[in-house]
DNA sequence: CGGTAATCTAGAACAAGTTTCAGAACTGCT
DNA sequence: AGCAGTTCTGAAACTTGTTCTAGATTACCG
């Protein structure tokens, strides 16, 4: 637990760059943790058996990811990858920036509503994770602010405040999950807050609002 | 998991109202726990050690909170009880209420960061908690609120909108502290969030701000 | 005080994440 | 093909959360 010994660690597409049956391999992992995840959640992701139907030795599992956080928060980023090629697709038709944000959001968070069991998985995953996986979380991160700019469709490069708006966002849009996966709030709930949060795109754009109170 | 059949929970200040020795263990157990949590976060809080440095049977401890995760939710709660007595007796002294929450809050982290094994484990807790611990998480929750609410020193009740403002806040408060614990975001990057996601408040006022955009 | 039910204790037992290890299989290289 | 180093397998062991059980204590009530 305090220090970092692994020579290898494969499961990075960092340095030796992985055989053929090498990504199968990692592959079938990540199909099978989906599964798993989206029969019963978080608990039906149990290494053993994940290890059993991917046709792989236990300590190959750990070998690849070495925790069911990195697991999982690895097969996250394989769902939000998916997701933003599928949302890119289909563009939001809104007027405003925080519009458009806030239906790709909740385009994305019915997405999710249809494996309620994969999204309890993937999301406790990345909250529970400790530094260990930070460089993982730090991937998902990314990728949720590449789908929000996205949804934005600036002019040029986003200003500070916007930046901060968007963490702001992606705060708000995980947390919402993640008390409508614990049944503490409604969808319809969820939806206001997507809504709400989203006019900090607007009221921090330059030029739109009314420059109140900008210099905070 | 799927049903509960015990017949008391002590836990609760429900039915029986716990004896005086009871009380006395219920306490103790909760000050070895932020004991523990302080020393060494989530993880060193294992329950065995908590049950014996409580000096009180591990079945005893489970009988008290049937869960790690219920136990360090319960002493959430106690630890924002105090802070909200704390928080009480130092009043935010900005003007606008957004300013007042944001000052709050901030005072709130720092709070935090001088245990920050301790908060983390607290929020990890929190975050992973599922169905089974929904009341304590939401009593946690609408602790939360009371405090904002104090912060925000309204006139009148708070209206729909900003009771979602409140909700977002909250929101990019657990979020915010996670990234911050996870070491993916510094303190002056918190900062930044807060006082952003706190606009949303003065945004939101009746009669403050421009009324731009109000109609989501 | 005596009796009865609930609570508490001590300890074993179980479950699932993680680690470890010896040997088999594979890879790349000559 | 033959060899050296890595990777993979299979299985056991270890850790820690959780459950279970039998007996001791305690609390309550007449």
């Amino acid at each position: 637990m305090t220090t970092e010994s692994k020579a290898a660690r494969p499961a990075l597409p960092a340095s030796p760059p992985l055989t053929e049956r090498q990504e199968a391999r990692r592959r079938r992992i990540l199909h099978t943790s989906a599964k798993l995840a989206s029969r019963g959640g978080f608990d039906a992701v149990q290494m053993r058996e994940v290890a059993e139907s991917s046709g792989v030795a236990l300590g190959t599992l750990y070998r690849y990811f070495p925790s069911k956080v990195h697991l999982l928060v690895a097969t996250m980023q394989d769902q939000l990858q998916h997701m933003h090629e599928t949302l890119r697709k289909r563009p939001p038709s809104e007027q405003d920036p925080g519009a458009r944000v806030a239906q790709t959001l909740m385009r994305a968070f019915r997405a999710l509503q249809r494996e309620p069991h994969l999204a309890d998985a993937m999301v406790r995953a990345l909250t529970f994770a400790d530094r260990s996986v930070s460089p993982e979380v730090d991937t998902v991160s990314r990728l949720t602010t590449a789908i929000i700019l996205d949804a934005m469709r600036l002019d040029g490069p986003p200003t500070p405040e916007q930046l901060s708006a968007v963490r702001v966002i992606e705060h708000t849009w995980h947390s919402a999950l993640i008390t409508w996966l614990s049944g503490r709030a409604s969808i319809a709930q969820v939806k206001i807050d997507i809504e709400t949060v989203c006019r900090l795109i607007d009221v921090t754009s330059p030029g739109a609002g009314s420059e109140a109170g900008v210099g905070a």
